[in-house]
DNA sequence: GCCCAGCTTGACGTTTACGTAAACGTTGAC
DNA sequence: GTCAACGTTTACGTAAACGTCAAGCTGGGC
């Protein structure tokens, strides 16, 4: 039955998990190494509890939004020493708006280099409609999407 | 005088380039490693010439819009071999457009990621709230710009 | 002559997140 | 009985772009 899946008592080998979430066993063996995850043994055998699952899905979630190892395994290393909720939420909360405003950083970063790369681009697109217009990849419609983007994001950082 | 720096017979030191382009002896000869610079020699020093410059003028800019030194590397080989300048422009121009969507797509991860963390966010603030109101940093009017700006994008994404 | 500052080469270290063997044990299918 | 398919541990390899010594040469100032 599939509320089987549910059942708090429901547990998880090691591949189970790796294909639920697209991941590689040695990448669950590499979180534990570095004690992200401390699964159960059964034997050898890596015995995944729920718990584990959801210490896995923050793992992956923390990645996507561009932590390292390291600064995941702190977040989860603050929900563990579980004495009081509130405050370590708060200092998740200071991490995550901390990663925020790297991010949006990064974001203007890769807007400045979008602006160079299109001024490039301009530059050799004129020069070669005047030397070879053949060679001109036909992009017409490409780079209007790509204007029109790279537009949106200026007014938005210059008009405010 | 200043026009002397202009004066095409002018040399610079590895020094000179470090402190007006704000890199270091390291990384200058690294990229004379890579095959990025060959500048002339003075007994063991080496002695940059204006196109040398140029050279790290480029490699620069294509840093910073994200280029792998190696991809630097072709490029410059392709203005090297000049047979044809316009051959060579194509495909800069070319490149120049590969890394402009890469760099959209990463804009648009980033923003994903953007997403997920406001909504965590939010999460946990609203949890706070109701918790322990003191522990909320006081952030109001720094979410207010996150969001301004957030909005503006998921505009630019949604409406077209 | 001495010393320091700055140049040189060479080579190993750093970081992150795993990949990729190697070598072995366990279980189930046939 | 043996082969395949999984699991395990240990350990080295990878990629990028330099940082960081180490050890030595050289020119200039005093």
């Amino acid at each position: 039955m599939l509320a089987d899946l549910r059942r708090p008592e429901r547990t998880f080998t090691i591949r189970n998990l790796c294909n639920e979430f697209k991941a590689t066993p040695r990448a669950l063996r590499f979180y534990e190494d570095k004690g992200l995850l401390s699964p159960a043994r059964e034997g050898l055998n890596r015995v995944y509890s729920h718990k584990d699952r959801v210490r896995l899905q923050l793992i992956l979630r923390g990645k996507r939004v561009g932590l390292s190892l390291s600064e995941i395994r702190e977040l989860l290393d603050l929900y563990d020493e579980n004495d009081d909720g509130a405050a370590q939420m708060a200092r998740s909360l200071k991490k995550f708006r901390e990663r925020a405003t790297a991010l949006e950083q990064q974001r203007d970063d890769i807007d400045g280099a979008l602006i160079e790369l299109n001024q490039a681009c301009a530059r050799l697109e004129q020069r070669l409609a005047e030397i070879r217009p053949d060679l001109l990849p036909r992009a017409a419609d490409y780079d209007q999407v790509l204007r029109a983007r790279l537009d949106g994001h200026a007014d938005a950082a210059l008009g405010k």
